[in-house]
DNA sequence: CGTGCTAGAAAAATTACTTCA
DNA sequence: GTTGAAGTAATTTTTCTAGCA
């Protein structure tokens, strides 16, 4: 059944083969999973994926779609109301939804699909900007601490030349105790970054090694979660992959803490 | 209890089509 | 009319998990 140079299903081309009908209706291969080349399947692409969609009186005498059509802002509209409250589809839910929008409970699926792929772009390049903008600010931060530091040291080398010229005895607070400042700047803010990412890491993301300590789901970050935010429609608050990592870029102190590596020059 | 198998669901990757500048 | 980019519906492949023998 060929239109507009689409094959569509054809209900007796699975017997026989490992193409399996799910109870909820949505089609996947087994066993030989690659069955076709990307160049064959694309040919033979089906828009129905099972039998009981397929025999949908509705879409087997009338809507045979001939094109991939776009859904309407208001089926949009509904489906985004409906992925705010539960970016998850259950089945029941599913089926009433495609009820009230008319359409098949496949394409809601699909739909959710889609837009939780998204949100998740969506979502890394948030994070992104807000890991950047974080790092940019410890970097300058950095770059501040570094000019003190010079001009401390050149103090006391200039009070030291004072005392020695006083002639006053055991006057030796040299300069060179001080321990000299790590040659690598970058290096050293990859370290902090690094330092700090993983400290953070640790309320929760999907960024972490297998061998690390394992993420449970305790906060806002995506990936261990089982639901997604409800947001993006552009003007979301942007829940983050990480939990408000460097959302407070200053160095914080814990008593009870050995004191950072890249610190201890200072 | 550990193991292998299977079904089912979702994510990830990709394709194909539409729209618009 | 053509072209390329962006957006998105749909498909395919991969990955993960739960249940069962």
């Amino acid at each position: 059944m060929m239109e507009s140079g689409r094959l569509f299903f054809d209900p007796t081309a699975c017997r026989g083969s490992n193409m399996l009908f799910l109870g909820n209706g949505e089609n996947i291969f087994r066993g030989g999973r690659a069955v076709m080349s990307m160049e064959e399947s694309s040919k033979r692409r089906s828009f129905f994926s099972s039998q009981d969609e397929l025999f949908d009186e509705e879409y087997f005498d009338e809507q045979l779609p001939e094109k991939k059509r776009r859904l309407s802002p208001e089926q949009v509209h509904l489906l985004e109301k409906s992925f705010e409250t539960e970016n998850k589809l259950e089945p029941e839910r599913k089926t009433q939804l495609a009820k009230k929008l008319g359409l098949q409970p496949r394409q809601v699926a699909v739909w959710f699909q889609n837009r939780r792929a998204r949100w998740k772009t969506k979502q890394l390049e948030r994070d992104y900007d807000v890991l950047k903008s974080s790092y940019d600010s410890l970097y300058s931060n950095y770059d501040t601490l570094v000019k003190e530091h010079e001009k401390l040291k050149s103090e006391v080398v200039s009070l030291n030349e004072k005392l020695q010229a006083k002639g006053v005895a055991g006057a030796d607070i040299s300069a060179q105790k001080t321990e000299p400042l790590p040659g690598d700047i970058t290096n050293v803010s990859a370290l902090q970054f690094s330092v700090k990412v993983e400290d953070r890491l640790s309320c929760g993301s999907a960024v972490v090694d297998e061998d690390g300590p394992q993420i449970l789901d305790t906060g806002d970050s995506y990936f261990p979660s089982d639901n997604y935010p409800a947001e993006d429609d552009g003007s979301d608050d942007g829940h983050s992959y990480f939990c408000n990592v460097f959302v407070a870029a200053e160095p914080q102190h814990q008593e009870d803490e050995e004191p950072l590596e890249w610190l201890e020059w200072s």
